[in-house]
DNA sequence: CCTCGTACCTAGAGTCTCTAGGTATGCCAC
DNA sequence: GTGGCATACCTAGAGACTCTAGGTACGAGG
């Protein structure tokens, strides 16, 4: 998603895992959340599956930019995996920030919007 | 890459589809000058491979998006396969462009940026 | 009971991007 | 005249990602 130096051309490859960087990078959140409050606060621009979600998360956590620990609830509640950036992540999070942003405009450009 | 009515919630999905369209969208064009111009007009931003290039354009013709036709070169140069947008490409534009700037302003969201 | 909500997970299909080649021609320099 | 570069197209295959369609497990509510 980032680690080639020159640019990042290729956006389009763990774009959402950007995303849920730019997520993480706010406060600690576990998969169930992240779906549901991407789903919210895009008003359902961007809804992720499940499906796609927990696969990114592990992956995210396999590459290093994400920890996750297991949290117990009381009453019976299913536990709940929550992730917090590394500094990797963090640093991740910059560069793919930065790459957005000329990628947006540079679409823009084309797109004529 | 739209065809679902409801939204297009997955603009990572042929994101570079769009972008052909864009550019067919101003002029009709060939796919060695799209790598170029696409490369000069976003100054190394997008930098798509002709190996991207070529299929996707085949893809989008395959799609009904684009119209193809060869045209023959004097002194033996190379022919060249130039595309346009068909009346269905135009549309699939229009909302192509209404799903990126929705997921624009969804990810600008996320990303604080 | 049966369904809904919470919360996690996986396998497999489908699709796309990119690398790394290949074809063919013409022009220029050495 | 040969090697390299530019123009223009193409493909096969690896790798990566998204999504569908399930599955597990528990508790609460009707």
């Amino acid at each position: 998603m980032s680690a080639q130096p020159g640019s990042g051309p290729q956006l389009s490859r763990g774009e959402f895992g950007l995303l849920l960087l730019g997520l993480l990078g706010r406060c600690e959140m576990y998969g169930y959340e992240i779906v549901a409050e991407l789903r919210r606060s895009t008003e359902g621009a961007i809804d992720l599956p499940e499906g796609t979600v927990y696969p990114a998360l592990r992956r995210l956590e396999r590459d290093g930019l994400v920890g996750g620990h297991w949290v117990e609830m009381a009453g019976g509640a299913p536990r709940r995996r929550y992730y917090r950036l590394t500094q990797e992540g963090e640093r991740a999070l910059a560069t793919g920030r930065e790459d957005w942003l000329r990628f947006k405009s540079a679409a823009d450009a084309v797109l004529g919007s």
